[in-house]
DNA sequence: CTTAATCAGTACTAAACTAGTCCCAATTAG
DNA sequence: CTAATTGGGACTAGTTTAGTACTGATTAAG
């Protein structure tokens, strides 16, 4: 339920080496290396992440990507923005959606209130956090109810 | 962002339908014409429904459908539980994945946490907050930041 | 016992979305 | 100028989603 797409997923670990590498420039092609995803992956991520302003760029020879923000300024709902788009949990939270049954439906109200406590919940993990620089504990977040973690995802493309 | 797929949005309108309703088997064909659902889609989404026992049904003629459970007992977890299966945020957060960066990551982990967030946020909301029953305000939500309305989705499928 | 209404299970299809790759233009340091 | 980069697309295969259809099982009622 609620899965997050697997490029966005990748972002955060290319946003995470950037926030806990040097404060220098970084090749896409570097970064492919530092997190084994393909170049041409973390290129178009790198672009989108850009357009979003999470990153600032240099270009031509010497150019590549930093962080524009401390990683402390940036937070978990904006790297989903800056991937999947601001979509809310339903179409209904969209502004220009015709329904038919509008008039006796009562649901859409609700699912924004949920939309936007999980929105709240995105905003209070910053990069730091996500990328394990901050040891304090997540605001706001139940760690005591943490699973035990797991192994990872799988993040080397499928070969085609 | 984190949408949830229109079946299960019509699935909640549904369950809303039953829990405003009268306490009586209502069928698939009648929740269609008072959902404006198409027919063969709502009789689908019953039998999910119906599998993770969210409803109770009785077969052969006079049968129908009926909430399993007080629509104060059911919460949008369970729903998309039943819809879309207990998929997590990541594919990390599932037992069985192999993931090549595993070691250089620290990604996951934090995600695993944000996922419990945004479950316990679903754990809090119930049917009968969903179905506007509820005149309490919804548990841990914070609702001074709803923002205005908009209108609700098309539910009403494109034609073929 | 026959019939009609109804759920149960499954298979199928078209459309939409996702992930991944590639190409070429623009930019810039040396 | 040239090599190294980003910027902005287009393209494709694969997967998922939404929607429909069919066939069998169950049950109430005549």
């Amino acid at each position: 339920m609620l899965r997050i797409s697997k490029l966005t997923d990748y972002a955060t670990v290319i946003l995470a080496t950037l926030a806990a590498g040097e404060k220098r420039l970084y090749t896409a092609s570097e970064l492919a290396e530092l997190t084994r995803l393909s170049p041409a992956t973390v290129s178009k991520l790198l672009k989108k992440l850009h357009h979003a302003g999470l990153v600032s760029s240099g270009r031509g020879s010497h150019g590549g990507y930093a962080l524009a923000k401390l990683p402390s300024q940036i937070n978990a709902a904006a790297i989903l923005d800056a991937l999947e788009g601001p979509l809310a949990l339903t179409e209904c939270s969209t502004t220009h959606s015709n329904c038919s049954i509008a008039g006796s439906c009562h649901v859409g109200h609700s699912w924004q209130r949920v939309n936007m406590a999980i929105r709240h919940a995105l905003e209070d993990v910053s990069l730091s956090q996500l990328a394990g620089l901050d040891r304090s504990p997540l605001k706001s977040l139940d760690l005591s109810a943490s699973r035990p973690t797991v192994s990872p995802l799988t993040r080397m493309p499928r070969p085609r």
